[in-house]
DNA sequence: TCCATTTATCTTGACATCAAGATATTTCTA
DNA sequence: TAGAAATATCTTGATGTCAAGATAAATGGA
């Protein structure tokens, strides 16, 4: 009995006209994505960022050499709005860990680069932070893992279709 | 090929020596938290109400006549601090959804109750909100739902322990 | 019973986020 | 090639959240 069946149990309690299996479901999605992230945090902060500067900084550096895209570009893999962006940008070259440069291939923009020191603190948090996502997956086996990431695959994939309205 | 596992990809191509499996699933739980919310604000949007506010309307109704708590209570129920549980019943105190009783009980603290607004506001959003998750969740069979259901729950257990430090 | 401790709630200040709008530059079309 | 439309990014103002601290009342031990 966690706190998702609780929760259950005073709606049918309630509301028995209600059927809230899909509640429990979700739920719990809830509860393990703020549990993981709150864990995720805690490395992070180990480094002195955040969950949305750590974002950028690993975006930065998995797209490969010279380790530099556009706003525009780091907007559509974070999936954050342009306001959001520039907020975290002001942030991480205030601590020196990405520079802005001016486009040279399109005026109005700008190519956002990590610096020496912002790869070299993205290398290093990066390891620490997968080795903490095997730690906090760790009580499902491999199995279980890949049975997990068959289901969240195909519930995810009409959830992300463009909506046609 | 969808969002995370571009990103996977990514992450063998450049660091190699990485094992990012339970990246993918974790990527997915956070795709799936995030789209799911924005889904449910539709819905609580349509009746002037956001996630938060929602959260603690659903509380006070699902606890059962006489739908009162104390602040505390649904700190503890909806996993908040003590601030944003202020915040939360200044606004709903405003539009006149919940009012604040001193607590007959204790005179350092105060009871939250529904008011007729309140309750007659929630019972139609919680049918709609239902209603939706059920949607939501169409993509998966119930036996899909189930299995979904047994595999974030395991993970979740040693999650939601409290921590020994 | 009295005072120290604990508890319940609110207040304050700092952030991160978003939506909407502003500005500068590029691209397209007639 | 001039002007209209589109695009890239930043700015502004509002909201929701948290951590830390303040205040008032209840509780417990000497």
């Amino acid at each position: 009995m966690d706190h998702v069946d609780r929760i259950l149990a005073q709606w049918q309690q309630q509301r028995p006209d209600l059927d809230v299996g899909p509640m429990g479901v979700i739920g719990r999605i809830k509860r393990l994505h703020d549990r993981l992230f709150e864990e995720h945090d805690r490395v992070f902060r180990m480094y002195g960022l955040n969950g949305a500067s750590f974002d950028v900084l690993a975006t930065l550096r998995r797209s490969g050499s010279p380790y530099a895209l556009t706003p525009t570009e780091l907007i559509d893999w974070t999936m954050v709005t342009s306001g959001t962006m520039t907020n975290r940008l002001d942030r991480l070259e205030e601590s020196d860990l990405i520079e802005r440069r001016r486009n040279p291939q399109d005026g109005r923009g700008f190519l956002i680069a990590l610096t020496q020191k912002g790869f070299d603190l993205v290398e290093a948090v990066v390891s620490a932070h997968v080795e903490n996502q095997h730690r906090l997956i760790s009580a499902l086996s491999q199995q279980e893992q890949q049975a997990l990431n068959a289901l969240t695959r195909k519930w995810l994939t009409p959830l992300e279709e463009p909506t046609t309205d």
